[in-house]
DNA sequence: TTGGAAGTGAACCGATCCGTTTATATGCTG
DNA sequence: CAGCATATAAACGGATCGGTTCACTTCCAA
């Protein structure tokens, strides 16, 4: 598509403020492309900004990378473990949890925000630490949350409840991840993410059920 | 270092073929600096070869890249679980093998790899491939090999070898390598290994172990 | 109506980089 | 010494990209 970008946007009234365009088509663009590979001109071209009032807004490119990965990463932390019901028994709750977990890691999404953040996180130190503390670290401390008390209803058996959690994510992983990050494979079927949360469940109790 | 490209080879008789040079200047150049972090130029300098020969040996940028990702590749696979004796009890092994395997996905070296292989998958979707065969996929071998012996001695009871050692592996990790990558933490203390590995030794033989 | 703020499109600058070319130098072989 | 393949330094072409500038338009509020 050369031109094309006669569409004009005399549909929507005002719409919203220029600068939400922008951080808009900043993160479809950068979820695509990568840092590196998009360009400040094709993002403004997806906003539907020019590029004059996108530096408006935004410094540099690299200024306008953090907000969209902050906001991305401050929006999943938020969607990422709130049914997870306290007075549950762990097998329900690890189940649930690791599907949730697992199925969040696998999706397009979630790759695409790891292989940026993995890439990029020379470049941009905070970065990589930001997406940590508001992803991995939540889940984590959720979950030992959850194992203190479960523990106290002498349902579980934990002295460490932090590195349990951690123990618990790595096995939903189970080489499944590692897979798709490495494109070995292009997806997983429900059956696999199944098999392998069970096992995980079946394998974190076998150490700390009772 | 401006210039200072005056050191020659004069030491060295013939010294390996320039192809060599090639290789081994890039490997540094690419290992620093990923891929589009690399310029051809400096991989020229580095190897103290003109542009010219360079070009004479690879066809183009991703070519060579290729070549040294190989190179590595088959390299760190060759290293990889020499020393596992099948004969030993399951303790001591998985103790052994989880404090080798931690030891390399820690290094700089890992790290990097780890780095270049996830953000380029992308351009070279064999490279993400070739990398997990030739490195994940191998320890997972020996280890389902190990673990078929062990169970034939009753040290062992596993339904499924594959799983249980991609499980092992992920047991391994337990978040320390998440924060590595991340940047959250810059190095690993050898407490900290011996806690993580002990651990996953522990909750392994807790679900596996006789 | 008017004036100023906000936005636009396009051109432009400087820098980087890949890959090629050219003119020269070096070293080996007969 | 002659001849040829190989290597070198340096410059260049073509392209991309980040960021700025500028002349022009649109919109809104006083």
């Amino acid at each position: 598509m050369p031109p094309l970008a006669a569409t004009r946007n005399s549909i929507l009234p005002p719409r919203g403020r220029k600068y939400d365009q922008v951080l808009e088509g900043a993160r479809q663009v950068f979820m695509a492309d990568g840092f590196e590979g998009a360009s400040v001109d094709e993002i403004a071209r997806v906003a539907e900004v020019s590029k004059a009032t996108l530096y408006k807004y935004f410094a540099d490119k690299r200024m306008l990378f953090m907000e969209v990965a902050n906001n991305e990463c401050q929006r999943q932390a938020g969607a990422a473990l709130d049914n997870i019901v306290l007075a549950a028994p762990p097998r329900e709750v690890l189940g649930q949890t690791g599907r949730h977990f697992l199925g969040f890691i696998t999706s397009r999404f979630g790759q695409q925000i790891f292989r940026i953040c993995v890439a990029e996180s020379d470049r941009f130190p905070e970065l990589g630490r930001s997406f940590y503390e508001s992803g991995p670290a939540v889940m984590r401390a959720e979950l030992a949350c959850y194992f203190a008390q479960a523990c106290a209803r002498g349902e579980l058996v934990i002295d460490d409840y932090i590195l349990a959690a951690d123990q618990f994510g790595e096995l939903c992983k189970a080489d499944l991840w590692m897979r798709l990050i490495f494109g070995v494979i292009k997806e997983v079927s429900a059956a696999e993410i199944d098999r392998v949360i069970d096992n995980a469940v079946e394998t974190f109790l076998a150490r700390y059920g009772t």
